[in-house]
DNA sequence: TGCATAGTAGACAGGTCGGTCTACTCATGT
DNA sequence: ACATGAGTAGACCGACCTGTCTACTATGCA
């Protein structure tokens, strides 16, 4: 990957993760990133294939630290509960490389896109899939049926999400401990679970 | 109310939940309105403004709506599952007045303005507040100890804006019911619940 | 040596943005 | 009779938007 490719990706990302897509022109992007009209335009056939280019970069990098996070907790129900610790690490902006929280970027940038079949919507919406398998692959270490992965899947990403709005929308910073509580509620009510 | 202001207001809001507001001009507004420029500025500071009246107007319709929902519940668990059933006909848009489903306008609004200090930011938040506050009043009739009712609220607002997103982002028809089994399961696992 | 590649600075085009303003109509109440 | 307020149509302003283009530089490779 080209330097000033990488330099245009990542500024773009910070500008549009605060202010929105829409909000930040290309000229904002050039003047911050010091990087020519002309190569940003060698690199990427337009605003569209550049907001591309970002998606997939915070796709990558998201990814990466939380399945960090997640390889590194021990066996049993902290697999599970140790998403809502690195959730709570991520709203109080205590890890560096996901840049000060502003809310889930995939989710700003389905808003701003909303229309299902748009380009940029399914990007964000296969990110959340990706997610979705690490969640569940953890799950799954907890050794119980089948059906009831899915289910506790499901409402660990529900909580997730929710726990997002709400850090966001309501600057609430004790989001994920609440879902973290919800979730060991469920963990604790479901004798399934092997402790 | 003038008949003018309100059909500003409705077809604003249309247009900006749909495509978002930065991305919706205001000479597409008057032109889907038929309505002179000159009378939007008589009744509007500005487009940030109208944004501000949209966003009352939503709030004031989606308050009412849910309200609805609720009080037509019978007493019981029913109480807070009837939350759900509600969503669902949200998100499979079986419930005219509030449109075809596009995700919370307010999350949207949100994700546009993102910036917490920011006056409509801030209205997206007093939304929120005003729907935690609505079923919070529901768990209250559950008579269960007080921490457990700041708790369960506490799940259910997780739960809810957790399947809205699922609802929007992942264009998950079934998020609704989904967020309800996870629900049920926290009211049967948590005995203080009178049945 | 010669030529493609990646880069710079920035003028420029065509369009849209939010917002102002003029000139006009029409209904209402005193 | 007449002033006021709500309305219309749309020209116009300056700013900004995305995207193209010219002219030039530096590097690396065949």
């Amino acid at each position: 990957m080209s330097d000033k490719r990488l330099q245009l990706i990542t500024t773009a990302f910070k500008l549009f993760y605060l202010k929105g897509v829409h909000a930040v022109g290309i000229n904002e992007i050039l003047s911050e990133s010091g990087v020519a009209k002309k190569t940003l335009y060698h690199h990427f056939s337009g605003k569209e294939a550049l907001v591309s280019a970002v998606l997939e970069f915070r796709d990558q990098r998201f990814h990466d630290w939380l399945k960090g996070r997640l390889d590194q907790a021990k066996p049993g129900p902290d697999k599970v509960l140790t998403l809502f610790d690195a959730l709570d690490d991520w709203f109080n902006d205590r890890v560096t490389e996901l840049l000060p929280f502003h809310g889930c970027f995939f989710i700003n940038v389905s808003a701003e896109f909303s229309e299902p079949n748009h380009s940029l919507h399914q990007l964000c919406c296969r990110h959340k899939e990706r997610i979705t398998q690490l969640i569940r692959a953890q799950v799954d270490t907890l050794g119980i049926e089948p059906v009831a992965v899915d289910a506790f899947t499901n409402a660990l990403c529900l909580l997730k999400e929710g726990a997002i709005t709400l850090a966001h929308v309501q600057s609430d910073r004790l989001a994920a401990t609440k879902a973290r509580a919800t979730a060991l509620q469920l963990l604790q009510g479901n004798q399934s679970v092997r402790s």
